[in-house]
DNA sequence: GATGAATGAGGATTCATTCAT
DNA sequence: TATGAATGAATCCTCATTCAT
């Protein structure tokens, strides 16, 4: 959480300093990232980054929550659109939304996944200390439970390994995504097919 | 690839130094690792260290290699037990191998995990260079490809997004036990059963 | 080039630096100094060192070009003492500036020479890179020229070969009178005749 | 001054040693040469070198005094093709044979040049300490006091002086021409003018 | 005599963090 | 509040030399 004094600058130096920050994950990833070239690329002091954050792994806690904050916006509104308030259209937003959003804020996309992948590191538990479980997570929660307690879905299931497969398999579509089409951009029937295909996959599987 | 040194080393001192890397690993991630640490670890001089390995990488190299070798010991060991030479069997030995392996060798699990997820490293690509493809893969790409074309899959599969799936499912699944059961043992009736789930789900979806 | 951070310190930590850094030179020669040596003379921290130079090649440079300025300010001084403004004089001005520059700026001189020896190495060529060829060298040049279009000198000599034969001359003076009076001063007279015997070995050869 | 184990050695495996050495110092210079090049480059055991010699320093003294050895006979033979045996004579004979030298034993050349410019290092005290002077210089210092003494030289001339003014120019000519020709051989023509330029530059200097 | 693995001090360089201005 | 110089532990890696085989 950052201090006081960093939340009472100015917007646009925020920005700066959070765009250097994202830019410098990106191009190193967290482990790499250093305190050095982003105040360099911010056009801030190396003192004044500590007077905004307690240290790295704090400006890094923050990007993450707000990169969560992002896509739940994403998957809020990508709810709101669908028709179908049940199971699969909740699947059905999560996909687009977190789609969406990976496309629309590559670098938030990029810095959040160079955090997740830091299971074991002492930030990704620092992080869990600090996220707030989205409405829509929990909301998607409940409906899972449910459908389990209906005797609908896999009696193996559960729901935390449930959200663990939702995640993980958005993830494996979207980088397979990535590497597919880095640079050019992807038009909204492409992205709804394989969003459609990912929510396909979780249901029913890779048969026919 | 380990100088000619290290492999001329009595096995008990090549295990010590393979055990004292894998336990940096597991505790710091690839990217943290520190020679000083192995090397104190491990009981040999740094001097040494440079003596059996080119760098630290070639080290990591060395040791993503030999798990994925085992890991494909694993595999094959399980699928010469299955009944069934068809798609179905050959994913559930895959999952089954892995998750033994995963269970049987933490720390190696573990570390060629952390590897892997350093997709855009330099080390991981000086890895792939030197990887061999399992000829289970291989087996397996073919059934799937043949599965394809006769129809049986989703028909927005490619080969290559299954094998992500595949494995990603699977180490989603592994995690997950993992962290369940961190340190008991795991009995053989618990890890079919969800070695099975991993199978329906990739076939079936998370549907009944 | 050093850093503005060298710049900006008090003069008097700037010359502790330098002084430190000629003596190590002066001690062990550029190719076996030591960073390390350095900083614990000057009694800085190691990596403070680092922010006023690039690295040990950044101060030596800094230190050959100082050396070259403050030679070129004596030669310059001694050129507008002396009466004629001709080839002799010109010979003579720059063995007068070099000799008492070497005299009384020995360890500059020493950390001069040890550079101006590693004719073939990186740190050489990166240094010629940033020399400016003094107005003096010029003028003597175009002097040099001019007798040997006149017909005055040997006609085997080029300008470039003259350059050598003259500081190499004046080198190999400059380290017989170092040598033969390592410590006490030199008295003016004896100063004198040495360098006219440098110039009139130049001009002359050995012959009376 | 090696062991009796290398001068046991086969004249061939001696050769190979030596010739690994000269590699080694033409390429990197006395300071960066490195023993474990070098007995890689020979073929030979790291111990075994140790066994040969004291260490590097003991192998580069006796290149050294080679290198003197074989330049002295080169001086030798010059001065036994010329008809005069005066100082003249003796000066051309001087530069005669070490540019010959120079030429046609490149890598001895480079070797001795490499150490001549360590003027401070310890390396090259050891190596006076060893050196022999040469008859060849023993007779030309004789030559030399005794037209000093007759009132023929430069009244401010010492034989030490003298010397030092010998050697030096003749290696300023013969870097420079090493540097205008580095790599075509040059024909015995060039040579004697070269050599001829010297004799006179350094009995009548530059004057015509 | 020959070998080459073992050693560990020493090399340069980086970087998060502090603190005086 | 802003600055940026100062710090020094920690990084990886090299290399001459020793010594057991």
């Amino acid at each position: 959480m950052p201090k006081e004094t960093f939340l009472n600058l100015k917007e646009e130096k925020q920005q700066r300093i959070l765009s250097a920050a994202l830019h410098e994950i990106a191009e190193n990833g967290y482990d790499k990232a250093s305190v050095t070239r982003i105040v360099k690329d911010a056009g801030i002091a190396t003192g004044s980054f500590y007077q905004y954050f307690e240290d790295l792994d704090d400006l890094f806690i923050h990007i993450a929550l707000e990169a969560g904050r992002i896509k739940a916006a994403y998957m809020r509104k990508a709810l709101a659109e669908s028709k179908e308030q049940n199971l699969e259209g909740a699947i059905r937003a999560m996909y687009l939304g977190g789609m969406r959003f990976g496309l629309e804020h590559k670098e938030y996309y990029k810095a959040a996944e160079s955090l997740m992948r830091m299971k074991d590191s002492e930030l990704y538990h620092k992080m869990l200390a600090h996220a707030e479980k989205s409405e829509l997570a929990l909301w998607l929660f409940q409906i899972v439970a449910q459908a389990i307690a209906n005797g609908e879905l896999n009696e193996n299931i559960t729901p935390e390994l449930f959200f663990r497969l939702l995640t993980g398999i958005n993830a494996t579509i979207i980088e397979y995504l990535i590497e597919q089409k880095p640079d050019e951009g992807m038009d909204a029937l492409d992205l709804e097919k394989l969003c459609e295909l990912g929510v396909q996959l979780v249901l029913h599987g890779i048969k026919r």
